[in-house]
DNA sequence: ATGAAAGCGCTAACAT
DNA sequence: ATGTTAGCGCTTTCAT
């Protein structure tokens, strides 16, 4: 019997179910050429030691940690919370081990890079939606594992991510497909540059602005970051404008839902006055009628598990290998066709009363 | 020179820098006793090596695997999602790794108390939110390394949290405050057993009640589990009761602000007509005026953290340490005063129709 | 089918 | 202050 403050050892297995060291081993990793008498004997020893196989021990020899590395702008955003819920489950299913790096700030990030933790410690690195630069890039190619960039489309390396372009030019079109011709879009403050969906999302909506021929405005351009007062301020640029937008297409949900709340709790009709598209179809997008883009975000999660670990067990698998996700428009209650070139009075909204042809 | 598809090790780092692995050893670690030349040089070696320590390797002999495992019931909820937040900013500076488990159904949790493979794998253990059997705990009692429960109050054990049973009986309060006596409560279904709140906040619910001396109505208790279809539901079965509630508790934001969705979707005046209180001080509850407890979320996982980096390095610590955590109310627009005893009639009103006195 | 032995990369005595 | 040596708990030849 093992010592009681300390794990049992393989050997103990092995003195317990009467054979070798490496029988135990071959038993525990499935290999078949172990009789089935040994075999029942040491399943039945590991269970009684509770035995747990020590992954520092064997990765030392077998030089696989047995785990995947995400790194993560920050682990409280809806978005990475979706990602880690796919992610998990498929990693758990391939025995793989998940450790979680989030940098919140840019000397985070800068030690980050410099010191590259998951360096050996990780079988594979996983890069959520991280606005990379080039040095960085470079930085991690030689990191000596795999690394997959999740949500983000990395030329020449593997990535896993839905069409940012594509999905913002087409909710773009749909605005003008409804009439719309000033369409503000606001975006997350480029102040921490963590996130590239800024940077595609923008240009699917220029490019769709093109489409139309209608002018890029950079007037209906604002940024915000979290909270009230940002997306107040960045808000009100627009309702003072000249000219001001009948609609806004949010870079996400959450920008959106911000949107929402500081229009309406103005008296602003929505969407009889202005209409607002977001981008995720976040959980409560649906509670608050919130028309939007939706991105498989858990299907993103299983999409760059699965990649990683294939990436992992065949080496011989393309490292440039993408997987691209679909999107698909939600038309909910917050768009509506343009109003009519008659009054646009800030009645407090009551009814819905979107605007007739 | 290391072959080119090896990471170096410290013997190249020993070669290049002209000493000997202990002495690498010794300097990487920041032992005092090496000399101002030879530490310069191992640094040296090491940047220009770009080498990075195998967590494997020191764990086999140092028994510390530098890793804090958290097992949680889901990633994608906001409340998890904070306290990983907390949890890494901590473990990062402490030099600890995150490994996260989560178990989304019974069979995956019957198979992580069944195995706990966090057991050889990493220095503690976080339990997050997890409403645990007598067994399950028995089994991490033996798990031969401290276990912090989080956001869950477990006698005579490490545990983070805030005052549950307090806070709901505080919520309540304030409600009877308002004149209400027909207080709701909406929990989330208990079908899977992973969260533990339901039970305390239920609890404080219910003593609030004893001490207004209100009855128990067990009418009034509902559950739902996430998506418009349940908590539509859960919410008409209070609607239409002989007298129905002129407020809702609900326990977490998440339920309060689906609760919200469905009220105002069917035209009910909030809080003209129907009082609603959550939990969480979520994000998006100041956007929806909610009225609600909040708990500092980001903080328990950076007291968790501290935890169980405590019950790591000092292993005199009280195995039995308690943090508990403040709660408070934020009153919002979603509550207001009960309305007269006029009519309440359960007739889902159009217009916004608050009882006048 | 099984065991003995070597060694993965590091740390921890013990020398010097 | 530094080098030498002996393992940590596994996997993997190589014998048998």
């Amino acid at each position: 019997m093992p010592p009681a403050q300390r794990h049992p050892t393989m050997a103990d297995v092995a003195e317990r179910a009467g054979v070798s060291v490496s029988t135990v081993s071959r038993t525990l990793r499935g290999l078949s050429t172990v009789s089935d008498e040994a075999r029942e004997r040491v399943e039945a020893a590991a269970r009684e030691l509770s035995f747990v196989i020590s992954r520092q021990a064997s990765s030392l020899v077998t030089g696989k940690t047995g785990t995947v590395a995400v790194l993560a702008p920050t682990l409280g955003s809806w978005f990475v919370g979706q990602v880690l819920r796919g992610l998990s489950e498929v990693l758990r299913d391939a025995g793989l081990d998940l450790v979680v790096y989030s940098v919140a700030d840019l000397a985070e990030r800068a030690a980050f890079f410099d010191r590259l933790p998951a360096r050996r410690n990780a079988d594979a690195l996983l890069v959520v939606s991280f606005d990379l630069t080039e040095a960085e890039f470079a930085r991690l190619d030689g990191l000596g594992v795999p690394v997959v960039y999740v949500s983000q489309h990395a030329p020449g390396r593997a990535s896993v991510y839905v069409e940012d372009v594509a999905a913002a030019r087409s909710g773009t079109r749909y605005l003008c497909g409804l009439g719309h011709r000033r369409i503000a879009f606001v975006r997350a403050s480029p102040g921490t540059g963590f996130t590239c969906s800024s940077r595609t999302r923008l240009f699917g909506y220029r490019e769709a602005l093109a489409e139309a021929q209608l002018p890029y405005d950079e007037d209906l351009v604002v940024a915000t970051s979290r909270g009230r007062r940002h997306t107040a301020e960045a808000v009100g640029r627009l309702l003072c404008l000249a000219d001001p937008p009948t609609a806004v297409f949010a870079e996400t949900d959450e920008i959106a839902m911000e949107v929402l709340w500081v229009l309406r709790s103005s008296g602003i009709d929505i969407p009889g006055r202005i209409s607002v598209l977001g981008f995720d179809d976040h959980d409560h997008a649906e509670w608050l009628d919130l028309t939007t883009i939706a991105q498989p975000a858990v299907e993103v999660g299983r999409a760059a598990g699965t990649l990683a670990h294939t990436l992992i067990d065949d080496p011989a698998t393309d490292p440039a290998r993408h997987v691209v996700l679909p999107t698909y428009l939600i038309p909910r209650g917050t768009t509506a066709p343009v109003p009519g070139p008659g009054p646009s009075d800030s009645a407090p909204s009551g009814e819905p009363d979107a605007g007739e042809a």
